[in-house]
DNA sequence: ACCTAAACGGACGGGGGCGTCCGGCTAGCG
DNA sequence: CGCTAGCCGGACGCCCCCGTCCGTTTAGGT
């Protein structure tokens, strides 16, 4: 719906559309939200007042960008909550959530954060948690997921798996899969385990975890960083 | 030894070196390492010139700032190996380390990038992990800790609590421990858990990778401001 | 009280990102 | 083929941050 865009667009225009969004998509994956707007410009290989025409914000650019890997989360959901076998299905969400997020860098933040301004972003976000919640809460029947697993523990581990470098991607994905792995170990149910500590309302966050914004200037914009 | 500064240092300059080291715990601790140098020599209450003078790198500020944070961890690790129980040890290192990080957003990136150039930093991190290895061995050899388990399992847990974000401190506070305590019991030993995808190695990271400056747009990525 | 060396901080030039304007180009219709 | 509306991108002004220079102030010894 969001773009519902009237196709009598000139053919250059559509062209450069697309090539925005493919550059949007390498440069936010490299190298997160924060990336200059100027290096997907270069990258598309176009001006930057192109950019900015075709995408006022870079939250609109995000979104539309990312909603390709929006809708994947909330299939990695649902084939979770599809499988006959909760807990099964369960740890599947979590592994590939996780490589999902380890994936890209710009992804998890946009799905953290997921700005006000894109409405249908935040709905498939909901939707998603909502499914996982109703396969968490089978899982927990079946006796496999632990019982004070609470939904904000998925945002807290998607948020740690966010949190993890390395200097190629390619090792930042292994890391993140044995996080995963570790991750599933201690929500598993089991006699064993103490109990935990309160949880911590967490989502949504504020931009600044990605993004600095205090410039006490009185009068003056307020300045961001990330 | 760093610090062997000649005592015959003007009692100003004393002061405002204390001043700028009191206001960049404070900055760095709110705002993460990214913080302008401006704003610390602000909140100090100093000129930019002043700051520079002191310590002519960021770098060399924050290494200087931390080194008490630094010496923390480092007895952190020591009480933990002085435990008689080296599991119960273990577990309250993972615990207050993750505690010491959740409170200042500075540190965590200090200690995992252990800029190069700070000496004495890198030594006193080399110092804190060899000593939690030799923790983690004896856990192991009381069969508390999983066998499996490596040194980059705790660079990775730290990384991933510092992925931690909220909306207050006390909130992120809250989360962490919440996430050690998951995190304890992913890597206590048990017959029920499967084996680990293989580590990857991950320290140290370059620095630019944690964050990277951006700019405030009304309407867009800024929630708030002051 | 004075004098000097040391320390201070305001101010400057450079660099980079941001968002916008405007003159030139081209797609696509008649 | 020619025209026009729509699109493009170079260039501009703005702001913030950085690191340094230099004229002014002040500590502290005589």
């Amino acid at each position: 719906m969001t773009g519902r865009l009237p196709h009598t667009l000139r053919s250059d225009a559509r062209d450069n559309r697309e090539l925005i969004l493919d550059a949007a998509r390498a440069v936010f994956a490299a190298e997160g939200l924060n990336a200059p707007m100027r290096e997907v410009a270069r990258r598309a290989g176009v001006g930057p007042a192109t950019l900015y025409r075709h995408f006022p914000t870079k939250e609109a650019l995000a979104a539309e960008a990312f909603r390709e890997q929006m809708g994947a989360c909330l299939t990695i959901a649902e084939e979770g909550l599809a499988d006959p076998d909760p807990w099964r299905g369960f740890r599947l969400v979590i592994e590939r959530i996780c490589e999902l997020h380890a994936h890209d860098r710009g992804f998890t933040t946009a799905f953290m954060t997921a700005f006000p301004n894109a409405m249908d972003f935040a709905a498939v976000r909901e939707e998603t948690l909502r499914t996982i919640a109703e396969l968490a809460r089978r899982a927990k029947d079946a006796g496999a997921l632990r019982p004070d697993f609470v939904l904000d523990d998925l945002i807290l581990l998607i948020m740690a798996n966010c949190g993890i470098q390395a200097a190629s991607p390619a090792a930042r994905v292994a890391a993140s899969r044995r996080f995963a792995a570790l991750a599933i170990q201690a929500l598993q149910a089991s006699p064993r385990h103490a109990p935990l500590p309160p949880a911590a309302r967490l989502a949504p966050v504020p931009p600044h975890t990605t993004v600095r914004p205090t410039r006490h200037h009185p009068g003056t914009l307020a300045g961001k960083t990330s």
